[in-house]
DNA sequence: TATGAATGAGGGTTCATTCAT
DNA sequence: TATGAATGAACCCTCATTCAT
């Protein structure tokens, strides 16, 4: 019979939202518990399935709740960066990139990302083929940015011409695993975001080949 | 109660190894269950604590055995293509070992390090630092074997010098996530592995500023 | 998925406790199951990890609920006989006590011990040290009233002075033997309570050898 | 196929025995596993059930060939005390009786008496009622030898006449929980056998009310 | 006789989920 | 809305028992 107050201010929904990121992406779907969320979240156990249906819909919901923030960042950098010059902007972009992905809450996603792409069968609570779609949202994002830049300087002639879907797709994956290994990974850990990003710069625009008529990119 | 007949000749315990690295792969470690691996490997459930400890003994032994086929055959490629032209060196390199992890074995081991290193709190199953250092020696190999033969080259001037062991870093973590990511990601499978080589040589190599000088590397 | 009514007024917690009791009573720890508790409780097996710990958390939760019941039945014995003359006050002291002690419930408690003192080594999860303390005490208490009664009457002059300890633990050794094997032993069943504390109140006030001046204790 | 060679002079069947009489005794039936008892033993698990039904044959068996040579000991103290005088017989015999029961040998034995007894239902490996029946032998002797004893005595006028089946009773549960009880019980360990065996003689003997005439009994 | 391997039943425990309030 | 209590399914693991050798 006892009620806690509803806080004025306070979405319990929310709450359950923040603090199941948290779970998910320091356990994992299946370890994580509803017990564990809601303490976090200082909620009832039950009151999950008053906003939710199940688990795997808290999940999800988490997940896309916090992607939208993370996406709006994302087309922030995509659209300042979108016209200098390609010999420096390549580099800025990709140091701005990592500056969204390098944060807890990016990091997190991440985790998730990775948890849903890893059960691939049909049982298991994480395969409806609906939401997944709804979670490589976030990836995609982040691809066709870099996508559509590539191709700008492409035709522009500042980067030369490749299989822009393929470079997109390997400068993404580098960027994601990288940085999503970031505090679990502890060869990562010797590395700040400022180098990585500089050395992903480095590689990707200038190669491992000598140049004999270009400064070196620091 | 009868029993089925202990069959000469089909090791039970490589049985259940076999199972327990695709189940692992496939599901994660906790929602993997013993029902399905030893289901999987035609054995009794109780058999696996005949063998092994518990579930997560399983979990590493079933790593390290196979583990250790794998570092076999990169070994192998290291020590073939160490002193070839760099030139086409580097891509003949990142061909030869796309080809050993693009195999649905290492696939697997790839997954269960993810899963690892992915759950980073004391309690689970899966934190025993002692077995998980065991785990990170497969990555480690592959590292050590591109940091050795980039410090090679770029001693012979045949590469570039840039922070060996960030590049290395960064190309272990692209080859991985991508290798890693077929069969789950969508986007991967559009790629053969072939191309998928290709293109992170040239890049790595080549870079995407345009060159005049140099034919583009195949 | 219906379930079952919470009824109000019936504490689902203490249904457990009184189940508890019988089970481990009659067929021990070990033997006693989870299933066999909470069936005889009328609850959800389920329902036991939501009030306890453990299975040997309800053992003793149950030993300790119970055990405070009859230790306040012994003070209320022990303040009525204490001043009684005491050629006929040790008869019905022990009586008295027998009372208390021959009861089904006071019965379980004494074979509940039995089996915690009989399970020596450290594993095993009865052996908690702590747990084991609290359920000598009801043991102990009987002994320190048996006791303070014998430390009076011998100061009186009343009772032969003899060690008191010793005679102390004899006597309740004697009771609790003779009191926890009726049911289990056969040969006890043969004698009714009042028999026996009659007898046990002759032979350790008057003795076997023959004595002259008294008459008979019945 | 490997066989361990057959030690001349080694009769496994005993080990076995002899390593389940400590096994039960320290564990009790249930907690008691057949791994434990054939380690202990030297010898392999599957051996149990050549020479053995089941593992509470195991239990009975054990019981009743150690039993045997305890009781024969019993016995010959019986056949000794027989005709002395009863003021120091009765301390004699019950110091001779402490003697053999205050044994490692003997103290296993009444441990797994009480597990027996204690388990009073039908199902239960331990209720079948023929072996039982078998294992209150061992009492039933100690009490029959000490009947005996109290009903020549009161015949020659030595003793008071008394109701000899309860008092019988009295005096064998105490010995039996006085003895059984050492080792477990930390009370008991505080006094030495003798002068639990004094003790009990003294009390038996003379009883607690005060006597004129007699000296007291040592 | 004796062994190692294998089986299956069941036990304690966890946990997503649901119901009454 | 929100809570505490309750449920049931499943999971990991143990262990007596059995089979092939």
């Amino acid at each position: 019979m006892p009620r806690k107050p509803a806080v004025p201010g306070v979405d319990r929904r929310q709450q359950i939202l923040e603090a199941a990121l948290s779970v998910f992406a320091e356990q994992g779907f299946e370890a994580a518990t509803n017990k564990e969320i809601t303490e976090r979240a200082g909620v009832n156990q039950g009151l999950i399935y008053f906003y939710f249906e199940s688990k795997a819909d808290v999940f999800f919901a988490a997940f896309e709740y916090h992607a939208r923030l993370v996406m709006a960042q994302l087309d922030a950098v995509f659209a300042e960066v979108r016209d200098e010059d390609p010999a420096t902007g390549f580099g800025q972009l990709l140091k701005q990139i990592v500056a969204v992905l390098d944060t807890p809450r990016t990091i997190s996603l991440l985790r998730m990302i990775h948890q849903v792409m890893g059960s691939r069968e049909p049982r298991g609570a994480l395969s409806r083929k609906e939401e997944q779609r709804s979670m490589s949202m976030l990836v995609e994002h982040l691809a066709r940015g870099l996508r559509e830049y590539l191709e700008a300087q492409m035709a522009r002639g500042t980067l030369r011409p490749v299989k822009v879907g393929l470079a997109t797709y390997l400068i993404t994956s580098t960027l994601i695993s990288t940085i999503g290994g970031r505090g679990r990974d502890s060869r990562a850990a010797r590395f700040s975001h400022e180098e990585l990003a500089e050395m992903i710069a480095t590689l990707y625009s200038e190669g491992l080949l000598p140049r004999e008529e270009r400064p070196e990119v620091t």
